[in-house]
DNA sequence: TCTAATTTTTAGTTATGTCTAAAAAATATT
DNA sequence: AATATTTTTTAGACATAACTAAAAATTAGA
């Protein structure tokens, strides 16, 4: 097993890596709000344990088992977040400081049984994909709402201008960020959406399509 | 806030202190599995935050601050447990470890929501009285199933008398500790008791109902 | 290319919470 | 009551994971 600490360091080259070959030590001291030389030291040891690829002064990234345990703790990390949103009722920006407790308990059937009873979701409440147990996880896919297909469903993860009219507009609605969409058409006199939020069918317009940020899951 | 171990040590002061004054050092080294050296480290330690009375060679005991932790641990604990059971589908018997580790994860609202969540319990599928926010805590209180009272419940926490003949009856009609059961009379002629468990109606023998044990609440 | 600035590592310190071994106190035995 | 046994504490060591300060390597600038 791995301690706490360890399994934060990984997460954190998991996420600074993200289309990079290497992760500076800086990096990660920043990301981590740690000093460069207790990264230094932390990496040694990540290496030693065949985590990490960790040359001196050039950086460092995920082995395949680093990898694997990274993608499992940001999997219990989203399972846990989904969790806390859908069936406790927590909202959905007050829930990451409870969820980077919680991503640390240690138990896989634990998991499974989280994962069934929130019926398998494929996506958490921010809109970012759950990892699967064998460690795939979905590419993330933002569009414009005005951009999905028709019947393409998708998580509202944010606002491309958010001006205080569309906000209040949204709110009057109880429309918020982590609420599923499902596009049903587009109807063609003046561009107006219909669509399916809160288990009911309401029209949105060209306006509000083209600024409300949808992440949807690629198949 | 207390560190995981200082928790530790609180709860099992709780648990060893039960109708006795004090708690030797040598009593929570074997609780923990821990030299007494330790002990007598952490004891300081938790004298010196005055969350327990030690005299040195004489034993320590919880201050009410300590106690209102160890029984804020115990809370949490016990509705993990119920959360495990009742809601994951785990056997009564695989939750303790998980529940260990689920017990130190620190907020308040989480507690309070996951409690609304279980339709807050009273007692865990152990039969345990769930201490409640405000540290008030029911006693135990167990009985035969053939002494509790018509419309009287409570959990099925042990069997007086395992015979193996009873462990399989049990097993057949899927009655399992943890179980909630509700007497609701006990016919004249054979000692046999109407029961709901499971949401059904059942009779159960006399025999039967004399090595049920059954843990009730008291109001 | 040679120095200056930046980044990274090493060396040594600290706090937590465990341990072993030895000393001290309390309890039990004769 | 004096000694033996048991319990408990103290003293010193170790691992983890952070830190500071200084040294070394890398990168950037003139």
């Amino acid at each position: 097993m791995n301690t706490k600490s360890e399994e934060d360091y990984l997460k954190c080259l998991y996420h600074l890596q993200q289309g990079k070959k290497n992760v500076s030590t800086n990096e990660i001291a920043n990301y981590l709000s740690m000093k460069p030389s207790s990264v230094s030291d932390m990496l040694k040891k990540l290496a030693e344990k065949k985590l990490v690829y960790y040359l001196k002064y050039k950086g460092s990234s995920l082995t395949k088992k680093g990898e694997l345990i990274a993608l499992s703790v940001i999997r219990k990390h989203r399972l846990w977040e989904t969790f806390l949103v859908n069936k406790l009722g927590f909202s959905w920006s007050k829930v990451h400081n409870i969820a980077e407790q919680l991503e640390h308990v240690n138990s896989e059937e634990l998991i499974d049984k989280l994962d069934h009873f929130l019926a398998y979701p494929q996506i958490d409440p921010h809109g970012d994909p759950i990892p699967q147990k064998n460690g795939t996880i979905a590419e993330l896919n933002q569009k414009l709402l005005s951009e999905l297909k028709y019947g393409e469903e998708g998580i509202i993860t944010g606002i491309k201008k958010g001006t205080p009219s569309l906000l209040n507009f949204l709110d009057m609605k109880n429309i918020k960020l982590g609420d599923q969409i499902q596009l049903i058409s587009i109807l063609e006199f003046d561009q107006s959406a219909e669509v399916i939020i809160h288990e009911k069918t309401i029209n949105l317009s060209e306006k509000i399509c083209s600024n409300l940020l949808i992440e949807t899951l690629n198949d």
